[in-house]
DNA sequence: TTGAAAGCGCTAACAC
DNA sequence: GTGTTAGCGCTTTCAA
């Protein structure tokens, strides 16, 4: 036994094609690559891998050569279809390009994302993609010191390290009390989910309070469900400012998730949308516009956002921000 | 310069502790991966680490001792929460033991697949977790000579490569059509969208056709939408099958998407459910729990059946497999 | 067009 | 407890 060890045991490496086609390592990697190599041995070579089932070895390939084809994907939840629809424009582009997304689920936590984000560099990606601009120090630290390109997505209220791609969260929630003052209503509602996680529905908030407070309309009752969004806590949270009542004439959900489980319990207690109460979300999910009566919301560019982002994470252009905006979807509940 | 090359110019390296350090790069190996070390040098070296900010390089780490952490997981969409769920169960395992979800997205597309296995292959993963076991001849013989554990999700009706964590879709479909016919129904249709690329649903409507073949009651009408599933398919899908009536008083849907849309349609006309019509999906969804009237189906252990398969893929037990069952979900639509 | 030698950053094996 | 040597499987460099 000339070697002494082996990695995997069941490994083809480029040396036992070499050896069955006569020809040098090199030769074989180049043939692999494309390099320049007569067609004749080229073929032969082919013919060697196929016949074996050679899958070349990118540890070692990447290891030497410095150039990986993995990006890191880091965002906050895969239960709320928002940061998979985020993924797959990602994955999408990145995939077409040749990359392979490594994903880390944070669960909303900033210790746990700077625990991803240390555990992809060991893997030295080609990139990282990540949700957000709310980081540890030491996130940002291993982020800015890494050598590569970096994309923060979903957001654009605040700063950034390097491309930003997002949507202002705060200009969202602006343009939904604007609307819902436009139609007249003046006594609002909002119920939404655990803020303190996630940070984009607190910014969409301060921005909706904000216009409000430069209006003739108030914010007369605020319902805080605690824990994630769902269409069951939605449902709970309105009902329970209904039963306060305070004549709400208009409610804001911290997403269409929320929403809809409004509009759910307006129909299970027959209640006039938009007539007795108007309902308005954020995200613009493709069921809420199934609903008999479409939800009143803001269509956020989730694909699009993971598309750019990956596009810019993989490119040389310079640090930049992208601002994919939003469009108000009127809808019939508002 | 002793170096000629250095393949991530800013990347410190083992060597580079070691020196400041003044020890071997070996001792700081140690240090890294809890090996015997003096407390004192132990010191030492992981305050140099720290302040130098220094990630080991899993590249080559792996490259040397044949053990990757790295897991491929291929499903076919992130566009339906489905997968993602199967993902979440997944990656929370696979994250708990220290492994990096590698993930890919087939679209549907056997061949698609196939790339994805080749180009996950080749960074020598530590296990594979694709869905079904529908694969192409290729892809077989990928996972069966890859030498590493393989894991199919979601599908029980075949034969599996090693590992397999799933329900059987036809017996789900046996149930639901065995439900609807003990509360009555015998006049049923089924609303679907494209079953040459779900073979899955496929599989439940075949079991729920055989249920019914060995019933009082019949399929009268079927409604194949093109495309994607979906609460729009699902509504028009309805819509079709009640302009043209026939009789029909329960309706079995593909999945949850398209059952919503169908009760999102009765909500809209007025229809009144389950007495004009019941309506019956699969999966369980939330969302759907939430409705004004809770939708009647069948709950499918989706996290569950990525963990469970995460877990297993990384073990050392022999190939299995596992039976994760299902839940019917007696709702108030059916 | 092809090859030999050196090295990517790390760890296993075996000293000392 | 610590170091030396020899690779892991590939690509780069330089030469033929």
């Amino acid at each position: 036994m000339a070697r002494t060890r082996r990695a995997d045991p069941r490994g083809i490496t480029l040396a036992d094609i070499a050896r069955a086609a006569g020809v040098s390592k090199i030769t074989v990697s180049r043939v692999l690559r494309g390099g320049p190599v007569a067609g004749e041995t080229r073929d032969r070579v082919l013919e060697i891998v196929r016949r074996l089932g050679y899958v070349p070895n990118r540890l070692a390939g990447t290891l030497s050569s410095a150039g990986s084809n993995l990006v890191g994907v880091i965002i906050p939840s895969l239960a709320n279809i928002v940061f998979p629809d985020v993924l797959r424009g990602a994955e999408a582009v990145l995939d077409a390009a040749g990359f392979r997304s490594v994903v880390g689920v944070t669960d909303y936590d900033p210790a746990r994302e700077e625990g991803l984000i240390e555990a992809m560099l060991a893997w030295r990606p080609a990139g990282l993609i990540v949700t957000g601009l709310e980081h540890t120090d030491r996130s940002r630290a291993m982020l800015t010191h890494a050598g590569i390109r970096v994309a923060e997505l979903m957001d654009l209220d605040g700063a950034g390290l390097d491309i930003v791609v997002g949507l202002s969260n705060r200009a969202a929630g602006r343009a939904s009390a604007r609307h819902l003052i436009e139609r007249g209503y003046r006594r609002l509602a909002y119920v939404g989910h655990d803020l303190g996680q996630d940070r984009r529905a607190a910014k969409r908030f301060e921005g909706f309070r904000e216009a409000l407070s430069e209006s003739a309309a108030a914010l007369v009752a605020t319902e805080l469900m605690p824990g994630r969004s769902s269409a069951a806590a939605g449902r709970e949270g309105l009902a329970r400012i209904l039963d306060r009542d305070g004549g709400v004439d208009a409610v804001y959900f911290s997403n269409d998730d929320m929403a809809m489980g409004g509009c759910f319990l307006c129909l299970a207690r027959g209640i006039a949308v938009p007539d007795r109460v108007a309902l308005f979300g954020f995200n613009g999910l493709d069921l809420a516009q199934a609903l008999p009566q479409p939800l009143s919301t803001i269509r956020s560019p989730r694909v699009r956002m993971g598309e750019v982002g990956a596009r810019l994470v993989c490119g040389r252009e310079p640090a930049t921000v992208v601002d994919l905006g939003f469009e108000l979807v009127p809808g019939a509940t508002a």
